[in-house]
DNA sequence: GGAGTATGTTTCCTATCGGAAATTCATCCG
DNA sequence: CGGATGAATTTCCGATAGGAAACATACTCC
Protein backbone atom coordinates (compact mmCIF):
# COMPACT_ATOMS: atom_id res chain seq x y z
CA UNK A 1 0.00 0.00 0.00
CA UNK A 2 1.21 3.38 -0.60
CA UNK A 3 2.34 5.20 2.30
CA UNK A 4 -0.01 8.35 1.14
CA UNK A 5 -2.98 6.25 1.21
CA UNK A 6 -1.73 5.07 4.64
CA UNK A 7 -0.64 8.23 5.68
CA UNK A 8 -4.12 9.54 4.03
CA UNK A 9 -7.10 7.00 4.75
CA UNK A 10 -6.75 5.58 7.81
CA UNK A 11 -6.20 7.18 11.31
CA UNK A 12 -2.27 7.21 11.59
CA UNK A 13 -1.75 10.37 10.12
CA UNK A 14 1.92 12.27 10.47
CA UNK A 15 1.25 14.78 12.46
CA UNK A 16 1.65 18.60 11.86
CA UNK A 17 5.30 18.69 13.58
CA UNK A 18 4.27 16.68 16.48
CA UNK A 19 5.71 18.42 20.36
CA UNK A 20 8.30 16.45 20.31
CA UNK A 21 10.57 18.23 18.01
CA UNK A 22 10.00 22.33 16.62
CA UNK A 23 11.89 21.64 13.72
CA UNK A 24 12.76 25.11 14.25
CA UNK A 25 15.56 25.97 11.42
CA UNK A 26 17.74 28.45 13.47
CA UNK A 27 20.70 30.38 12.07
CA UNK A 28 21.13 26.67 9.54
CA UNK A 29 21.55 23.64 11.21
CA UNK A 30 22.13 22.14 8.06
CA UNK A 31 22.32 18.68 9.47
CA UNK A 32 18.82 19.27 11.72
CA UNK A 33 17.30 20.27 7.81
CA UNK A 34 18.20 17.43 6.24
CA UNK A 35 17.61 14.69 9.03
CA UNK A 36 13.77 16.26 9.44
CA UNK A 37 13.19 16.34 5.36
CA UNK A 38 14.66 12.34 5.19
CA UNK A 39 12.69 11.76 8.40
CA UNK A 40 9.29 13.23 6.79
CA UNK A 41 9.37 11.03 3.56
CA UNK A 42 10.64 8.20 6.01
CA UNK A 43 13.48 7.59 4.39
CA UNK A 44 16.16 5.66 5.42
CA UNK A 45 19.85 6.68 5.24
CA UNK A 46 20.53 3.86 2.59
CA UNK A 47 16.85 4.98 0.53
CA UNK A 48 18.22 8.57 0.93
CA UNK A 49 22.13 7.35 -0.47
CA UNK A 50 20.23 5.80 -3.42
CA UNK A 51 18.56 8.73 -4.40
CA UNK A 52 21.51 11.45 -3.34
CA UNK A 53 24.33 9.42 -4.72
CA UNK A 54 25.76 9.67 -1.57
CA UNK A 55 27.24 7.18 0.62
CA UNK A 56 25.48 6.17 3.64
CA UNK A 57 28.20 7.19 6.67
CA UNK A 58 28.45 10.62 4.53
CA UNK A 59 24.76 11.10 5.23
CA UNK A 60 25.03 10.40 8.57
CA UNK A 61 28.04 12.66 9.38
CA UNK A 62 26.37 15.48 7.34
CA UNK A 63 23.21 14.99 9.68
CA UNK A 64 25.19 14.61 12.98
CA UNK A 65 26.99 17.97 11.95
CA UNK A 66 30.43 15.98 12.24
CA UNK A 67 31.27 17.55 8.64
CA UNK A 68 30.36 20.50 6.48
CA UNK A 69 30.04 18.76 3.05
CA UNK A 70 31.04 20.79 0.46
CA UNK A 71 29.04 22.36 -2.50
CA UNK A 72 29.02 19.81 -4.70
CA UNK A 73 27.53 17.38 -2.15
CA UNK A 74 24.59 20.24 -1.23
CA UNK A 75 23.38 20.10 -4.53
CA UNK A 76 23.38 15.99 -4.61
CA UNK A 77 21.10 16.58 -1.45
CA UNK A 78 18.90 18.97 -2.78
CA UNK A 79 18.34 16.84 -5.99
CA UNK A 80 17.97 13.89 -4.62
CA UNK A 81 15.73 15.23 -1.46
CA UNK A 82 13.64 17.01 -3.86
CA UNK A 83 13.95 20.01 -2.42
CA UNK A 84 14.80 23.41 -4.25
CA UNK A 85 18.37 24.75 -3.61
CA UNK A 86 17.02 28.24 -2.22
CA UNK A 87 14.51 26.24 0.10
CA UNK A 88 17.29 24.55 2.02
CA UNK A 89 18.35 27.74 3.05
CA UNK A 90 15.03 29.47 4.22
CA UNK A 91 14.14 30.27 7.21
CA UNK A 92 10.85 28.87 7.26
CA UNK A 93 8.79 30.10 10.29
CA UNK A 94 7.99 26.90 11.09
CA UNK A 95 6.69 26.37 14.58
CA UNK A 96 3.20 25.81 14.47
CA UNK A 97 2.76 25.08 10.75
CA UNK A 98 -1.10 24.90 10.58
CA UNK A 99 -1.78 24.25 6.96
CA UNK A 100 -4.73 25.74 4.92
CA UNK A 101 -6.93 24.42 2.57
CA UNK A 102 -10.07 25.38 1.26
CA UNK A 103 -11.92 23.84 -1.56
CA UNK A 104 -14.39 25.51 -4.12
CA UNK A 105 -16.77 23.53 -5.96
CA UNK A 106 -17.79 23.85 -9.69
CA UNK A 107 -19.87 27.32 -9.97
CA UNK A 108 -19.47 27.34 -5.87
CA UNK A 109 -17.62 30.73 -6.24
CA UNK A 110 -18.74 33.99 -5.07
CA UNK A 111 -19.80 35.92 -8.21
CA UNK A 112 -18.83 39.24 -9.62
CA UNK A 113 -20.47 40.23 -12.30
CA UNK A 114 -19.06 44.00 -14.48
CA UNK A 115 -20.13 45.23 -17.17
CA UNK A 116 -17.62 42.77 -19.34
CA UNK A 117 -16.90 39.79 -17.42
CA UNK A 118 -18.93 37.33 -15.33
CA UNK A 119 -16.81 36.75 -12.70
CA UNK A 120 -15.83 34.08 -10.48
CA UNK A 121 -14.20 34.17 -7.11
CA UNK A 122 -12.44 31.42 -6.14
CA UNK A 123 -10.91 30.08 -2.72
CA UNK A 124 -12.51 33.10 -0.98
CA UNK A 125 -12.82 31.68 2.29
CA UNK A 126 -9.14 31.99 2.46
CA UNK A 127 -7.60 35.39 3.74
CA UNK A 128 -4.26 36.43 3.04
CA UNK A 129 -3.20 34.10 0.20
CA UNK A 130 -0.73 35.13 -2.17
CA UNK A 131 -2.83 34.37 -5.33
CA UNK A 132 -6.37 34.95 -6.10
CA UNK A 133 -7.95 32.62 -8.62
CA UNK A 134 -10.92 34.01 -10.30
CA UNK A 135 -13.14 31.92 -13.15
CA UNK A 136 -14.84 34.88 -15.55
CA UNK A 137 -17.30 34.29 -18.40
CA UNK A 138 -16.05 36.26 -21.32
CA UNK A 139 -19.77 37.24 -23.03
CA UNK A 140 -20.12 36.25 -26.69
CA UNK A 141 -18.58 38.85 -29.24
CA UNK A 142 -17.86 41.31 -26.38
CA UNK A 143 -16.02 42.84 -29.04
CA UNK A 144 -17.12 46.56 -28.24
CA UNK A 145 -18.71 46.67 -24.85
CA UNK A 146 -15.95 47.71 -23.49
CA UNK A 147 -13.76 51.10 -23.60
CA UNK A 148 -10.77 50.48 -21.39
CA UNK A 149 -7.53 48.88 -20.03
CA UNK A 150 -7.17 46.92 -16.93
CA UNK A 151 -4.16 47.58 -14.77
CA UNK A 152 -3.41 46.68 -11.85
CA UNK A 153 -0.16 45.95 -10.08
CA UNK A 154 0.87 42.31 -9.73
CA UNK A 155 1.37 39.94 -12.36
CA UNK A 156 -1.18 37.40 -14.28
CA UNK A 157 -1.80 33.92 -15.00
CA UNK A 158 -4.71 33.09 -17.50
CA UNK A 159 -5.80 30.02 -19.02
CA UNK A 160 -8.44 29.54 -21.92
CA UNK A 161 -10.83 26.82 -20.46
CA UNK A 162 -13.43 26.98 -23.31
CA UNK A 163 -13.60 28.81 -26.35
CA UNK A 164 -11.55 31.48 -27.57
CA UNK A 165 -10.76 35.15 -26.83
CA UNK A 166 -8.64 37.50 -28.16
CA UNK A 167 -6.13 38.84 -25.59
CA UNK A 168 -4.85 42.75 -25.74
CA UNK A 169 -2.05 43.79 -23.52
CA UNK A 170 -0.31 47.58 -24.19
CA UNK A 171 2.99 46.92 -25.92
CA UNK A 172 2.26 43.99 -28.14
CA UNK A 173 -0.03 42.88 -30.68
CA UNK A 174 -3.27 41.50 -29.62
CA UNK A 175 -3.46 37.84 -29.94
CA UNK A 176 -5.96 34.62 -29.97
CA UNK A 177 -6.24 32.20 -27.38
CA UNK A 178 -8.10 28.95 -28.25
CA UNK A 179 -9.10 26.64 -25.24
CA UNK A 180 -5.58 24.67 -23.57
CA UNK A 181 -3.62 28.27 -24.37
CA UNK A 182 -2.28 30.19 -21.27
CA UNK A 183 -0.65 33.68 -20.97
CA UNK A 184 1.56 35.31 -18.14
CA UNK A 185 1.88 38.90 -18.32
CA UNK A 186 2.58 41.77 -16.02
CA UNK A 187 -0.46 43.00 -15.16
CA UNK A 188 0.89 46.73 -14.89
CA UNK A 189 0.54 46.61 -18.28
CA UNK A 190 -2.96 47.19 -19.23
CA UNK A 191 -5.27 44.49 -20.49
CA UNK A 192 -8.28 43.05 -21.72
CA UNK A 193 -9.72 40.21 -23.31
CA UNK A 194 -12.79 39.62 -25.93
CA UNK A 195 -14.53 36.62 -26.94
CA UNK A 196 -13.75 35.98 -30.28
CA UNK A 197 -16.10 32.78 -30.26
CA UNK A 198 -19.66 32.33 -30.81
CA UNK A 199 -20.40 31.28 -27.66
CA UNK A 200 -19.07 32.74 -24.24
CA UNK A 201 -15.66 32.28 -23.53
CA UNK A 202 -14.16 30.55 -19.99
CA UNK A 203 -10.97 31.75 -18.93
CA UNK A 204 -9.14 31.21 -15.37
CA UNK A 205 -7.20 33.68 -13.93
CA UNK A 206 -4.85 33.87 -11.30
CA UNK A 207 -3.34 37.07 -10.27
CA UNK A 208 -0.50 37.76 -7.18
CA UNK A 209 -2.43 39.34 -4.32
CA UNK B 1 -14.05 52.41 -31.68
CA UNK B 2 -13.20 50.74 -28.36
CA UNK B 3 -9.57 52.41 -26.83
CA UNK B 4 -8.46 48.55 -26.23
CA UNK B 5 -8.43 48.28 -29.95
CA UNK B 6 -6.87 51.45 -30.55
CA UNK B 7 -3.82 50.82 -27.77
CA UNK B 8 -3.17 46.93 -28.54
CA UNK B 9 -3.44 47.70 -32.68
CA UNK B 10 -0.82 49.94 -33.33
CA UNK B 11 2.42 49.39 -34.08
CA UNK B 12 4.05 50.42 -30.80
CA UNK B 13 5.77 47.51 -29.60
CA UNK B 14 8.11 46.56 -26.24
CA UNK B 15 10.13 43.66 -27.49
CA UNK B 16 9.11 40.35 -25.81
CA UNK B 17 11.82 38.26 -24.78
CA UNK B 18 14.81 37.89 -26.65
CA UNK B 19 14.09 35.20 -28.85
CA UNK B 20 17.75 33.71 -29.20
CA UNK B 21 18.43 32.24 -25.76
CA UNK B 22 16.28 29.26 -24.80
CA UNK B 23 17.02 30.05 -20.88
CA UNK B 24 19.00 27.32 -20.00
CA UNK B 25 18.72 25.19 -16.85
CA UNK B 26 22.32 26.37 -15.63
CA UNK B 27 23.54 23.78 -12.92
CA UNK B 28 24.66 26.94 -11.16
CA UNK B 29 27.69 28.27 -11.37
CA UNK B 30 28.68 29.11 -7.99
CA UNK B 31 31.96 30.28 -9.47
CA UNK B 32 30.50 33.17 -11.31
CA UNK B 33 28.00 34.04 -9.36
CA UNK B 34 30.36 34.82 -6.41
CA UNK B 35 32.99 36.67 -8.84
CA UNK B 36 29.44 38.50 -10.09
CA UNK B 37 28.65 39.42 -6.70
CA UNK B 38 32.35 40.63 -5.66
CA UNK B 39 32.77 43.02 -9.36
CA UNK B 40 29.57 44.50 -8.23
CA UNK B 41 30.88 46.03 -5.31
CA UNK B 42 34.19 46.83 -7.08
CA UNK B 43 36.16 44.77 -4.35
CA UNK B 44 39.42 42.98 -4.40
CA UNK B 45 40.05 39.23 -3.42
CA UNK B 46 41.79 40.99 -1.24
CA UNK B 47 39.34 42.96 0.71
CA UNK B 48 36.76 39.84 -0.02
CA UNK B 49 39.51 38.07 1.80
CA UNK B 50 38.78 40.16 4.88
CA UNK B 51 34.82 40.46 4.57
CA UNK B 52 35.07 36.79 4.45
CA UNK B 53 37.72 35.53 6.43
CA UNK B 54 38.80 33.36 3.70
CA UNK B 55 41.94 33.13 2.03
CA UNK B 56 42.53 34.72 -1.25
CA UNK B 57 43.38 31.80 -2.73
CA UNK B 58 40.64 30.12 -2.12
CA UNK B 59 38.16 33.07 -3.28
CA UNK B 60 39.69 32.48 -6.76
CA UNK B 61 39.58 28.68 -6.66
CA UNK B 62 36.38 29.16 -6.12
CA UNK B 63 35.55 31.53 -8.09
CA UNK B 64 37.61 29.70 -11.15
CA UNK B 65 35.68 26.64 -10.02
CA UNK B 66 38.41 25.02 -8.99
CA UNK B 67 37.36 23.56 -5.75
CA UNK B 68 33.99 23.15 -4.73
CA UNK B 69 33.65 24.71 -0.99
CA UNK B 70 32.31 23.10 2.16
CA UNK B 71 29.13 24.22 3.16
CA UNK B 72 30.87 26.14 6.43
CA UNK B 73 32.41 28.19 3.75
CA UNK B 74 29.58 28.52 1.65
CA UNK B 75 28.16 30.25 4.80
CA UNK B 76 30.88 32.51 4.95
CA UNK B 77 31.08 33.51 1.92
CA UNK B 78 27.14 34.80 1.83
CA UNK B 79 27.84 36.12 5.26
CA UNK B 80 31.06 38.33 3.81
CA UNK B 81 29.34 39.23 0.68
CA UNK B 82 26.20 40.28 2.55
CA UNK B 83 23.87 38.39 0.39
CA UNK B 84 21.01 35.91 2.07
CA UNK B 85 21.74 32.20 1.64
CA UNK B 86 19.14 31.70 -0.37
CA UNK B 87 19.60 34.15 -2.64
CA UNK B 88 22.88 32.80 -3.46
CA UNK B 89 21.12 29.98 -4.98
CA UNK B 90 18.10 31.55 -6.66
CA UNK B 91 18.10 30.51 -10.33
CA UNK B 92 18.77 34.31 -12.00
CA UNK B 93 17.03 35.02 -14.91
CA UNK B 94 20.06 34.36 -16.97
CA UNK B 95 19.73 36.64 -19.81
CA UNK B 96 18.60 39.84 -17.91
CA UNK B 97 15.74 38.89 -20.63
CA UNK B 98 12.64 41.32 -18.72
CA UNK B 99 9.72 39.95 -20.48
CA UNK B 100 6.44 40.74 -19.94
CA UNK B 101 4.04 38.31 -21.53
CA UNK B 102 4.74 35.31 -22.52
CA UNK B 103 2.09 33.22 -24.10
CA UNK B 104 1.88 29.51 -24.00
CA UNK B 105 0.19 27.53 -26.69
CA UNK B 106 -1.91 24.19 -25.95
CA UNK B 107 0.44 21.48 -25.22
CA UNK B 108 3.52 23.66 -26.21
CA UNK B 109 4.83 23.56 -22.78
CA UNK B 110 8.16 22.10 -20.98
CA UNK B 111 7.20 18.13 -20.65
CA UNK B 112 8.57 16.86 -17.19
CA UNK B 113 7.60 13.50 -16.47
CA UNK B 114 7.72 11.37 -13.02
CA UNK B 115 6.46 8.28 -11.99
CA UNK B 116 3.47 9.52 -10.85
CA UNK B 117 2.84 12.73 -12.90
CA UNK B 118 3.12 14.41 -16.26
CA UNK B 119 3.89 17.66 -15.87
CA UNK B 120 4.07 20.26 -18.46
CA UNK B 121 5.45 23.96 -16.99
CA UNK B 122 3.79 26.98 -18.68
CA UNK B 123 5.24 29.97 -19.34
CA UNK B 124 8.44 29.00 -18.90
CA UNK B 125 10.14 31.98 -21.06
CA UNK B 126 9.33 34.19 -18.44
CA UNK B 127 12.26 34.18 -16.16
CA UNK B 128 11.32 35.61 -12.19
CA UNK B 129 7.96 35.24 -12.13
CA UNK B 130 5.76 35.31 -8.76
CA UNK B 131 4.02 32.35 -10.28
CA UNK B 132 4.49 29.21 -11.40
CA UNK B 133 2.69 27.76 -13.16
CA UNK B 134 1.69 23.74 -14.89
CA UNK B 135 -0.44 21.44 -16.44
CA UNK B 136 -0.45 18.04 -15.01
CA UNK B 137 -1.53 14.36 -16.23
CA UNK B 138 -2.40 12.46 -13.38
CA UNK B 139 -2.73 8.95 -14.94
CA UNK B 140 -5.80 7.07 -14.44
CA UNK B 141 -5.95 5.10 -11.23
CA UNK B 142 -2.83 5.66 -10.23
CA UNK B 143 -4.17 4.86 -7.04
CA UNK B 144 -0.92 2.75 -5.79
CA UNK B 145 1.88 3.86 -8.10
CA UNK B 146 3.22 6.30 -5.82
CA UNK B 147 4.45 6.70 -1.61
CA UNK B 148 4.76 9.76 -0.28
CA UNK B 149 3.93 13.46 -0.55
CA UNK B 150 4.78 16.27 -2.35
CA UNK B 151 5.82 19.36 -0.11
CA UNK B 152 7.55 22.56 -0.96
CA UNK B 153 7.37 25.96 0.61
CA UNK B 154 4.39 28.54 -0.24
CA UNK B 155 0.83 28.11 -1.56
CA UNK B 156 -0.38 26.65 -4.73
CA UNK B 157 -4.10 26.19 -6.56
CA UNK B 158 -5.37 23.08 -7.62
CA UNK B 159 -7.99 23.14 -10.95
CA UNK B 160 -9.56 19.99 -12.40
CA UNK B 161 -9.63 20.44 -16.09
CA UNK B 162 -10.95 17.08 -16.75
CA UNK B 163 -11.56 13.67 -14.98
CA UNK B 164 -11.90 13.23 -11.20
CA UNK B 165 -9.17 13.11 -8.78
CA UNK B 166 -8.53 12.57 -5.13
CA UNK B 167 -6.72 14.85 -3.63
CA UNK B 168 -4.96 13.94 -0.31
CA UNK B 169 -3.57 16.52 2.15
CA UNK B 170 -1.79 16.36 5.79
CA UNK B 171 -4.16 17.26 8.28
CA UNK B 172 -7.41 17.03 5.99
CA UNK B 173 -9.33 14.18 4.61
CA UNK B 174 -9.08 13.28 1.65
CA UNK B 175 -11.67 14.74 -0.96
CA UNK B 176 -12.46 14.12 -4.60
CA UNK B 177 -12.89 16.75 -7.07
CA UNK B 178 -14.49 16.93 -10.45
CA UNK B 179 -13.85 19.21 -13.25
CA UNK B 180 -14.57 22.64 -12.18
CA UNK B 181 -13.41 21.84 -8.87
CA UNK B 182 -10.36 23.78 -7.38
CA UNK B 183 -8.62 23.99 -4.14
CA UNK B 184 -6.17 26.52 -2.82
CA UNK B 185 -3.37 25.14 -0.27
CA UNK B 186 -0.24 25.70 1.98
CA UNK B 187 1.94 23.66 -0.17
CA UNK B 188 4.45 23.21 2.98
CA UNK B 189 1.72 20.86 3.97
CA UNK B 190 2.28 17.54 2.36
CA UNK B 191 -0.21 16.69 -0.61
CA UNK B 192 -0.74 14.06 -3.74
CA UNK B 193 -3.20 13.54 -6.03
CA UNK B 194 -4.39 10.32 -7.52
CA UNK B 195 -6.88 10.31 -10.44
CA UNK B 196 -9.83 7.79 -9.49
CA UNK B 197 -11.55 8.24 -12.98
CA UNK B 198 -10.85 5.87 -15.47
CA UNK B 199 -9.20 8.66 -17.74
CA UNK B 200 -6.60 10.68 -16.80
CA UNK B 201 -7.44 13.42 -15.01
CA UNK B 202 -6.29 16.70 -15.80
CA UNK B 203 -5.34 19.47 -13.65
CA UNK B 204 -3.99 23.52 -13.78
CA UNK B 205 -1.67 23.90 -10.91
CA UNK B 206 -0.45 27.53 -10.06
CA UNK B 207 2.26 27.69 -7.38
CA UNK B 208 3.98 30.77 -5.92
CA UNK B 209 7.35 30.78 -6.96
C1' DG C 1 63.95 50.70 -18.24
C1' DG C 2 63.52 49.40 -13.31
C1' DA C 3 61.64 49.58 -8.80
C1' DG C 4 57.31 49.59 -6.42
C1' DT C 5 52.52 48.47 -5.87
C1' DA C 6 48.27 46.18 -6.42
C1' DT C 7 45.62 42.32 -8.02
C1' DG C 8 44.72 37.60 -9.33
C1' DT C 9 46.76 32.78 -9.87
C1' DT C 10 49.40 28.77 -8.78
C1' DT C 11 52.20 26.02 -5.79
C1' DC C 12 52.87 23.39 -1.84
C1' DC C 13 51.16 21.03 2.57
C1' DT C 14 47.99 19.90 6.25
C1' DA C 15 43.31 19.28 7.80
C1' DT C 16 39.32 17.35 6.59
C1' DC C 17 35.93 15.58 3.47
C1' DG C 18 33.70 11.44 1.54
C1' DG C 19 33.31 6.46 0.56
C1' DA C 20 33.87 1.29 1.83
C1' DA C 21 33.66 -1.51 5.32
C1' DA C 22 33.47 -2.61 10.03
C1' DT C 23 30.95 -1.74 14.14
C1' DT C 24 27.22 -0.66 17.14
C1' DC C 25 22.28 -0.35 18.18
C1' DA C 26 17.65 -1.93 17.99
C1' DT C 27 14.08 -5.12 16.99
C1' DC C 28 12.34 -9.30 15.82
C1' DC C 29 11.95 -14.02 15.82
C1' DG C 30 13.13 -19.37 17.05
C1' DC D 1 18.82 -16.54 25.53
C1' DG D 2 21.32 -16.59 20.65
C1' DG D 3 20.85 -15.67 15.99
C1' DA D 4 19.16 -12.84 12.31
C1' DT D 5 17.79 -8.71 10.17
C1' DG D 6 17.89 -3.70 9.31
C1' DA D 7 18.96 0.58 10.78
C1' DA D 8 22.51 4.21 12.13
C1' DT D 9 27.11 5.24 13.57
C1' DT D 10 31.98 4.95 13.63
C1' DT D 11 36.43 3.60 11.83
C1' DC D 12 39.92 3.83 8.27
C1' DC D 13 42.16 5.80 4.37
C1' DG D 14 42.59 7.95 -0.25
C1' DA D 15 41.14 12.25 -2.31
C1' DT D 16 40.61 17.03 -1.93
C1' DA D 17 39.45 21.55 0.35
C1' DG D 18 41.58 25.56 2.16
C1' DG D 19 45.52 28.54 3.89
C1' DA D 20 50.41 30.48 3.52
C1' DA D 21 53.46 31.84 0.55
C1' DA D 22 55.49 32.08 -3.79
C1' DC D 23 54.56 33.40 -8.42
C1' DA D 24 52.62 35.97 -12.41
C1' DT D 25 50.76 40.05 -14.47
C1' DA D 26 49.50 43.97 -14.87
C1' DC D 27 49.74 49.05 -13.73
C1' DT D 28 51.91 53.07 -11.92
C1' DC D 29 55.64 56.67 -10.90
C1' DC D 30 60.44 58.05 -11.15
Amino acid sequence: MSRVREAAGNGRMIRPLSGGEPLRLEPLKLGERIRDIRRRHSWTLEEASRRTGLARSTLSKIENEQMSPTFEVVQKLAAGLEIELPQLFEATAAGGATGRRTITRQGEGRPRVTATYEHELLSVELAQRKMVPFKTRVRARSFDSFSDWVRHSGEEFLYVLEGRIAFYTEFYEPVVLAAGDSVYYDSDMGHACVSVSDDDALILWVSTA
